[in-house]
DNA sequence: GGTAATATTTAGGCGAATCTAAAAAAAATA
DNA sequence: TATTTTTTTTAGATTCGCCTAAATATTACC
């Protein structure tokens, strides 16, 4: 199924309005899409009747099974397309955005798959969010800082979404690459700082800023079940 | 300046008419666009009103020179686009135009120069088409089959549009590659056979089908102006 | 040169996506 | 609870790109 530009952008707003509040509100998606509540409001029962959402008037929306399925699809392809033009066409993370909007529209399916393993499959985008895979299924990555504190659930980074020197040099320092399995041990709540146990040995401290570009992706389950 | 999806495709193929005949008719442009007579009259006017065409009602229409512009660098980007999907992603050359005619309407200059960039400048598309440089200028490149005759000016292959190990055997066969030096000598009428000279040495003679996959860049003058 | 055939334009309408203004429902509050 | 405020929907218009049907201009041909 085929859906226009404007559709497709409404659908994918209310598919991240939802990541804060179970219901969407039309005026939440009128001041995100920059238009008019009663533009919403017509749009949302066109988007009804194809059954991509719950719609009842002065309630809110929620995305339909079939409405989430579209969603992840052009998030997938937004963020394929961002990391496109970082990695291969050395543009800056602050500049891709606006491109892969309108990048994200393209309709081949096998443009799209291409394009995934062109890049290597990457599980984040160059800003570090998640990109679904090809069934929009969300690899279950997270900023560490956003990790709930007392799970002792080990993590392995999975990608770092600044690839400065800097950081680089910083990363060093803390014997942290791709793969280092992590776990959380403290939070620090004066600065936000995080205690790790990196390797399962070392015991460091990380501030926000650091933690808030190491992504990770939980560990499989060791054995147990 | 941008224009709509819509108004770029009419520009596209009135440009694409122009190279048959000088000026180009409402029902041809109808019948390019699969679109009818009537809303082809519509589109006209405006795209006169906005300077991207010479038109007075039933006599036809020619792209200004700004409309040109226009019509090159569209040209420029679906073709690159086709570059892209052919030698980074492994479509087939048969494949691409469809994908290419959404890629097309993609606005960002720069991500299109940096495309470019990325893909090593080239100056033909899969199928053997010019790609207008970042000015609008296309490369002086024929097909080795379309060049007059008696010139005797020699031209550089600078690529072929059909990569298939049978074409690379024929040629590895005549010791042609990208940068060969060739002259025509000769075109026999019977079956449109052309002979050459390759290198400035070995005298060759091969099929029409063949010359029609090889294109040529029109060489640089050898010191006399 | 006049008439028939063809090409083009005009007139009026339609669906998509937007808007403003006004009405109606829901929520907040006195 | 009654009233005010806020939110949402409805009603009616607009622009864009397209359509059909009818009118008009051009061209081709006897």
């Amino acid at each position: 199924m085929k859906y226009s530009s404007s559709k497709e952008n409404y659908i994918k707003a209310i598919y991240h309005l939802e990541q804060e509040e179970p219901v969407v509100s039309t005026n939440a998606l009128a001041r995100q899409l920059s238009t008019k509540p009663a533009s919403v409001t017509d749009m949302l029962k066109k988007l009804h009747e194809q059954d991509l959402l719950e719609y009842e008037p002065y309630k809110g929306v929620r995305l339909t099974e079939s409405g989430k399925t579209v969603a992840l699809q052009i998030i997938r392809k937004h963020r394929l397309w961002e990391f496109f033009l970082v990695e291969k066409l050395g543009f800056g993370w602050e500049e891709v955005h606006e491109i892969a909007e309108e990048l994200e529209h393209i309709s081949s399916r096998k443009l799209i798959d291409r394009l995934d393993e062109f890049l290597g499959k990457p599980k984040t985008d160059p800003h570090g969010d998640p990109i679904p895979d090809a069934n929009g299924k969300m690899p279950l990555i997270e900023k560490i800082c956003l990790m709930d504190l007392p799970t002792g659930i080990a993590a392995d980074i999975i990608s770092v979404s600044n690839q400065s020197a800097d950081m680089l040099d910083l990363l060093k320092h803390y014997s942290i690459e791709i793969g280092t399995r992590l776990e959380i041990t403290n939070r620090f709540q004066f600065d936000r700082s995080l205690q790790l146990i990196v390797q399962g040995k070392s015991k460091i401290t990380i501030s926000e800023h650091l933690a808030m570009h190491l992504f990770v992706v939980y560990a499989k389950e060791t054995g147990s079940k």
